[in-house]
DNA sequence: GTGGCCGCAGTTTTT
DNA sequence: CTGCGGCCAC
């Protein structure tokens, strides 16, 4: 191979003073240079210092991240170990490995290129012991983060009703999202949790992850920055390391990574951000918009580098979505242009479509992917996103009555489920007897009537003899101190994992794991369980099993586990998808349809109520990320009526419906709907039997003759009704008015019943 | 120790 | 309405 091979770099390091005398010129006509624009070369050839990319939907992102990555390495400016690359989902991550990999081949493997967390684990095994953990620490899942907190929370009487578990866990993991140590917590929000103990909680749970020998996700982080600022020769010595950063979704960056990232990047000041303020949408989870802002000001000088050139959408969805977004404020501003030419007469525009309830939202949706697929389109070009989980329910009901096959993406992980978690347990203590978690998970599962008397004189046995709980169950199973019963089936069980970590060495692991579900009974347990989900468990557990194959030992696959938990999706057959808005970031459809987009459910009521305007900004993003995924087509629909938890709501259509713009949208209602407003209307529609009945024969869907929205919008809060007054609602007749706040009433119906609504959905008799 | 009943809450999600 | 968690009674 010629010297300036650029893909030879696994071979040859390349010795400093080669560095020293400056990169290798790349060729203009590498081929991740191809066919890019000249924003995006400046994001991928603009190598040294510090640059922010701004890249809107579809402009092409990931193309650049590779590229960039591809001409970071053929440039020799770095060798691939010195180059640092983080996303936040292993996915993202795979994806990138891949990529890089088809165009530079073996250095890619090289990278260190990971989720921050998985980074984070990688650096933290060399200097745990910095942090009080034994380099095989192991990490827990939120599942066993949840179990510590809650044995701390008892051992110090903290009454869980008054102080759920649940809620301290969430304070905890946004002050670990915030890079503060218990030592650092103050007046933080959440500090009056537990009457005021909250910050000692947090340090007692910080401890007792210790003695486990564990961390938890936010752990990753933390105990890095830790190390990282405790000991200045660790962080010369990474910060020495990684010549070049390279940051994926930077908006999502929470102020632990924001830190780490700043730590990492002084030394050699070669950092890019990739990333999107309009398509933060996860601030609930710690992340901070405000790390993309500032970016200029960390880095003073930073270059910025805008993508807005989209090649997914036509012209009205991008006219539509940057329409929207424009609602909100303190944005850094892109126009997304689009980069695609489209055929004007076939161009469509955006819909909106208003419907009676939910039911008939549903068909609405079934109906238009079938005439959809009579025209040639894959159903998996199609996706129903929605705002949250429940809604997915109408819209499956209605694709079984019609035989269109369809995917639901984002119910529980494999890894997360109940019969995984089990089995894992005693895998890990089979591997690692000093895991209190997985023993105290299945000591008892399937019963062996070990309850909480036997578990609690083990755990005080360990305690008092500072062993583990398994080496306590050891000695308590030879002893007189349990009652016989308990005894027998400890002297059992014991027994019987002694057997199978005997036969850890010789007998091949995943034929081992097979074993030990099987002479555990716990297959047996959900075979014998007549719940409808009982055989997909022990379908799962097979799985499991198989899966074990795919690595070299049980340990490995126990390490690796920890940090992918995924969903191994099967081969994609052609299903319509349905899924949530925020897991449908990153990803493209020709057609997208948008249900729901009805105050309180879209936005969300809570949204609003717990952050007021930035929740309502990120509830815009959130929808602005909805019609972005769209190459073709997008439908939005919201509902007159829907039943919430069994309860029936008249509903506002969401707010961003209007924000949608006129140029771009065409508007349409079921007959009687917005329209044409007014009670003549409204009651010929309660009346008219086509509601309910199909609206088949396509456009049958009578549409309004006026646009829905030059209709006079029934004002909340200006019907002025108060209690004895006569009114007549839409879908439950007539009733009196029983109590008034502000524009919801209560009222007692005729037929109905007594029923909460707001008062723009009534009129008065 | 286990099974049943009552009460309450009920977005979004990765690692 | 449903599901989960906690508590109480066999």
């Amino acid at each position: 191979m010629s010297d300036l091979d650029p893909f030879s770099l696994n071979d040859d390091v390349v010795p400093p003073s080669r560095l020293a005398s400056g990169p290798l010129p790349v060729a203009p006509d590498a081929p991740w240079l191809k066919g890019l624009n000249p924003e995006q070369l400046e994001a991928v050839t603009s190598l040294d210092g510090p640059i922010l990319v701004l890249s809107g939907a579809g402009t092409g992102k990931t193309k650049v991240l590779t590229a960039r990555l591809a001409q970071l390495l053929a440039s020799r400016r770095a060798q691939p170990w010195q180059c640092l690359a983080v996303t936040f989902t292993n996915r993202a991550a795979r994806e990138m490995r891949d990529r890089v990999a088809a165009l530079v081949g073996p250095p890619a493997q090289d990278l260190w290129l990971g989720t921050f967390h998985s980074l984070c684990l990688r650096i933290l095994r060399r200097h745990a012991a910095l942090v009080g953990l034994g380099s095989d620490f192991t990490v827990l899942d939120a599942d066993d983060q949840l179990r510590v907190l809650k044995q701390v929370m008892e051992a110090e009487r903290i009454d869980p009703k008054a102080t759920p578990p649940q809620a301290l866990m969430g304070v905890i993991q946004r002050w670990k999202d915030r890079a503060l140590t218990p030592d650092k917590v103050a007046g933080e929000s959440g500090a009056d949790l537990a009457g005021g103990r909250a910050r000692e909680l947090y340090r007692l749970y910080q401890d007792r992850l210790r003695g486990l020998n564990a961390s938890d996700f936010g752990d990753l982080l933390l105990h890095t920055l830790t190390v990282f600022l405790s000991d200045a020769s660790v962080l010369d010595h990474w910060q020495g390391q990684f010549r070049y950063l390279l940051v994926d979704e930077y908006q999502d960056t929470n102020v632990a990574q924001y830190l780490w990232l700043r730590l990492l990047a002084q030394k050699h000041r070669n950092i890019c951000c990739v990333g999107d303020d309009d398509q933060s949408i996860y601030s609930w989870r710690g992340a901070e918009v405000g790390n993309i802002l500032r970016f200029d000001k960390d880095f003073p000088g930073a270059r910025v580098v805008r993508l807005e050139s989209n090649y997914r959408s036509t012209p009205h969805i991008l006219g539509a979505a940057s329409a929207l977004i424009a609602h909100n404020g303190g944005r850094l501003g892109k126009t997304l242009r689009p980069g695609l030419s489209f055929d004007p007469e076939t161009v469509e525009k955006i819909r909106t479509h208003a419907v009676w309830d939910g039911e008939a939202e549903a068909r609405l949706v079934v109906e238009e992917i079938e005439a959809l697929q009579r025209k040639g389109e894959r159903l998996a070009s199609m996706a129903i996103l929605v705002r949250a989980g429940f809604q997915t329910r109408e819209f499956e009901e209605r694709l079984i009555t019609t035989g269109l096959p369809y995917r639901v993406v984002g119910g529980p992980r494999f890894y997360e489920r109940l019969e995984i978690r089990d089995a894992m347990a005693y895998l890990r203590l089979v591997a690692s007897p000093a895991d209190g978690l997985a023993f105290e998970r299945i000591v008892n599962t399937p019963k062996r009537g070990l309850g909480e008397a036997a578990v609690q004189s083990i755990h005080i046995h360990a305690r008092e003899l500072d062993i583990s709980l398994w080496d306590a169950a050891r000695v308590l199973s030879n002893r007189t101190e349990l009652k016989p019963k308990p005894r027998q089936a400890l002297a059992k069980f014991v027994e019987d994992v002694g057997r199978w970590r005997s036969l850890l060495d010789t007998m091949p692991h995943a034929e081992l794991a097979a074993t030990i579900l099987d002479e555990s009974g716990y297959v047996e347990m959900w075979k014998a369980d007549k719940q409808p989900d009982s055989p997909g468990r022990v379908e799962n557990l097979k799985e499991l099993v198989a899966a074990l194959e795919e690595y070299s030992s049980l340990a490995e696959f126990l390490e690796h586990v920890a940090l992918v938990m995924e969903n191994d999706e099967k081969a994609e057959a052609d299903r319509v998808v349905i899924m949530t808005l925020h897991g449908a970031k990153g990803l493209e459809f020709d057609s997208v349809f948008l249900p729901g987009w009805e105050e309180e459910v879209f936005p969300h009521a809570r949204a609003l109520a717990e952050t007021g305007t930035q929740g309502l900004e990120e509830e815009r993003r959130l929808a602005y990320v909805g019609i972005t995924r769209a190459r073709k087509r997008v439908l939005v629909t919201f509902a007159a009526n829907r039943r919430i938890y069994n309860q029936w709501k008249s509903q506002l259509p969401s707010r961003f419906v209007e924000e949608l713009p006129e140029a771009h949208v065409e508007r349409s209602a079921d007959r009687g709907l917005y329209g044409g407003g007014g009670l003549q209307e409204s009651r010929a529609a309660w009346n008219d039997p086509g509601w309910s009945g199909s609206r088949r024969g396509g456009a049958a869907a009578v549409r309004a003759q006026v646009p829905a929205w030059t209709a006079p919008r029934p004002e909340a809060g200006s019907g002025g009704f108060k209690a004895g007054d006569r009114v007549f609602h839409d879908k439950f007749g007539n009733g009196t008015v029983l109590a008034s706040d502000g524009g919801k009433l209560e009222i007692a119906f005729d037929k109905a019943g007594t029923k909460k609504v707001l008062d723009s959905f009534v009129v008065a008799v």
